[in-house]
DNA sequence: GCTATAATAAACGAATTGTGAATTGATGGA
DNA sequence: TCCATCAATTCACAATTCGTTTATTATAGC
């Protein structure tokens, strides 16, 4: 589980962050002000630093220079609206994105993830295929003998994250996860029904599936080839 | 994140123009006078400068000349008289382009994309075309069956990103992103409404959409001819 | 055959999108 | 400088689609 330091001295900011982060799957450490930062930095050796600029002491830029000689742990810098502050003017910030109060929570979140997909070398969107099932993930399409199949985009998610390891065994409490996000909290046999559409839409019939197997007692998993 | 060096002597430009490459997404030194520009340039070796023509001390032919002895780096810029004297002056200098003022901040955030687009040799500006629909992104024009359509700034930049990538989904927040700059903070139902007019602008009912489609789930996309 | 597990269909409720209208902000001219 | 205009954004509500749940039937494995 990847660790992020949240540092910012409104207990407020700090509540409301770290409830959309845990959500999001993140482990939080916090901090409120500068030197603590710092200290949590080198105790924990978070995966990803969410900085506010204006900081009781050490202020948000010192911080981030003491980080940046230290290694390239990514930083998003928060920072107040930019037309009002003459200081971000011409600014090094160093942080790898920023973002400008007042922000969303939804925001934040989202520039996290793409900030450290981007810090782990994302895996490219390649195609998949497994015998005549094909499936553009940038596209979002799935061919069947070269025809397009529609899927709504719960059933894509589903397919494609069985698609990326065949022969891999998904429970459905992984299932549920990937396609509802973290937070899930649901019927598991949910899943069950989103199966039984998309073999539906494939023509895999459930008595001698050619796609989608079920494993049972276990979840579901999709053909090798 | 790519830095821009801006030098101008009125701080009024300065802040107004740094405003919107900061939201661009770009990072920004400054200088107001010939000489300090180029210091700056020395120090922080920028992606690109933007250089007011008349500055105090050293102006900006000169300082354009000594960075082109230099290296590549591309120069925009900036001049008050409207001769084209100037003009041809400063191209045959080496600016890489100019932009006369009055000029509005969202033109100079365009060419500086465009020019530093270049300067990484991606994808000139080709004329795309889907259909009877055909859209000039030098001219920032599109035309419908031969008809010119007249259409905002940010409905043209939107049409623009997704007949880009046809039958490529974009979400709303990269809509918001690619329209508003890096640092958007907004509603991305926002998009919705410009996807509204675009379609009445284009003439295409949302029923049966002949060039914006809608992926529910996920955002929009343009169809693919 | 018995039991646990899975498949299915149908009904309900939640989420997403389209749209008109109101609000805010920027721009240009008298 | 003030006003008129246009663009961009936000909001509210209706229409639609999709996801989830429930109930029932079918199936696999012992």
């Amino acid at each position: 589980m990847e660790k992020i330091l949240l540092v910012d001295d409104e207990p407020k900011i700090v509540r409301l962050l770290s409830a959309y982060l845990v959500r999001a799957g993140y482990q939080i450490v916090t901090a409120a002000d500068g030197l603590t930062a710092i200290d949590r930095f080198h105790r924990e050796h978070p995966n990803l630093v969410i900085l506010d600029l204006m900081l009781p002491g050490l202020d948000g830029l010192e911080v981030c220079q003491v980080i940046r000689e230290e290694n390239d742990t990514p930083i998003i810098m928060l920072t107040a609206r930019v037309e009002e502050d003459d200081r971000i003017l011409g600014l090094e910030l160093g942080a790898d994105d920023y973002v400008t109060k007042p922000f969303s929570p939804r925001e934040v979140v989202a520039r996290t993830k793409a900030v450290l997909r981007r810090a782990h070398g994302e895996a490219p969107d390649v195609p998949l295929e497994i015998g005549q099932l094909h499936l553009d993930a940038v596209r979002r399409e799935v061919r069947l003998d070269g025809r397009l199949i529609p899927l709504t985009a719960t059933e894509f998610d589903l397919l494609h994250t069985l698609m990326r390891q065949p022969g891999r065994p998904f429970t459905r409490l992984q299932l549920l996860e990937r396609v509802q996000g973290y937070a899930y909290e649901g019927y598991e046999r949910t899943i069950d029904t989103h199966i039984k559409n998309l073999r539906q839409k494939l023509g895999d019939p459930h008595r001698q599936p050619r796609y989608i197997l079920t494993v049972r007692g276990v979840g579901y998993k999709m053909a090798e080839r």
